[in-house]
DNA sequence: AATAAATTTATAATGATTACAAATTTATAA
DNA sequence: TTATAAATTTGTAATCATTATAAATTTATT
């Protein structure tokens, strides 16, 4: 994504075309979830847009995200429990979270599986995956620390 | 599954192979969510026990259904946003959420599916897949009422 | 610049979940 | 069986995420 994309003039388009008026909370959360790609909480984003906003309310931020999902801008999605995440990358693809590290990795999703992954005669519009397990940098140190206590 | 599947003696035995002990409150839970294929809610579980059990507390229903989590015999997932929904049904499989009607439909996940389900080098242990669409009968339904404005 | 409509703000309310300490139940050993 | 220690349940309060609301502000339109 280019510098560019991130200017207001860009993502004010980008809402107008979506269908949404680009007011000033709207533009602010919306390229906040275009530079930070890690699946932030309402919460996050609010505290990391307060500094530079201070008049910025956590309602606004609830409200921006609401009116960027409904036109296709942003879509939520839970890692843990009880809390919504939000994610610009729109496409369907898969959320990998590692036990170990906690960290998450977003992954494509081959054509046919997408496909597939729905039972026949039923229409799939939209699609979640989130596989738990183990990351290949904590899968190798648990491979060192297995061979540690065999030697 | 059998009747005698639901027997306090039966769900006992499984507790205690899993490591948990058998109380109370957790039998209730667990024969509950084996009866109630349809994702229940930790609320809906409280208020469907209390009658017969006027001494459960909410609490004792949240703490039931962490240990049972935690020993592998329930698994929780997400629907609808922010609230927690818990099934017995513990193997890999699919859930399948109408957005017209609201039904919510069980899916299994195709061996190769699953497998192929996670980038190379990462150890998937378990996967959550979510889709949302039309189920069969809603599908039919909007082709008739299509077919209707043709005509 | 004036007006109407939509959005934001600040705050209160709600709903799900967790924390906590006292009371009860369960497992273990005498 | 009874005594004891450990784990669980209860009831309530606290917390955390989210939604509701009404007044103030901003945005789009005339």
């Amino acid at each position: 994504m280019k510098a560019s994309d991130y200017s207001n003039e860009q993502l004010d388009q980008r809402m107008r075309s979506a269908g949404l008026r680009p007011s000033s909370a709207r533009i602010h959360v919306l390229r906040y979830l275009e530079k930070n790609r890690n699946h932030p909480t309402a919460d996050r984003i609010y505290k990391a847009l307060r500094p530079d906003l201070p008049s910025l309310s956590r309602a606004s931020v609830y409200n921006s995200l609401a009116a960027l999902e409904r036109s296709g801008l942003v879509r939520p999605l839970t890692l843990d429990g009880c809390e919504l995440r939000y994610d610009a990358f729109v496409e369907d693809h898969g959320h990998f979270r590692c036990e170990r590290c906690g960290a998450i990795h977003d992954f494509p999703l081959a054509h046919s599986e997408a496909a597939d992954l729905c039972p026949d005669g039923f229409l799939a519009r939209r699609k979640d995956v989130l596989v738990w397990g183990l990351c290949p940098s904590c899968l190798e140190e648990s491979a060192e620390s297995a061979n540690e206590k065999q030697s």
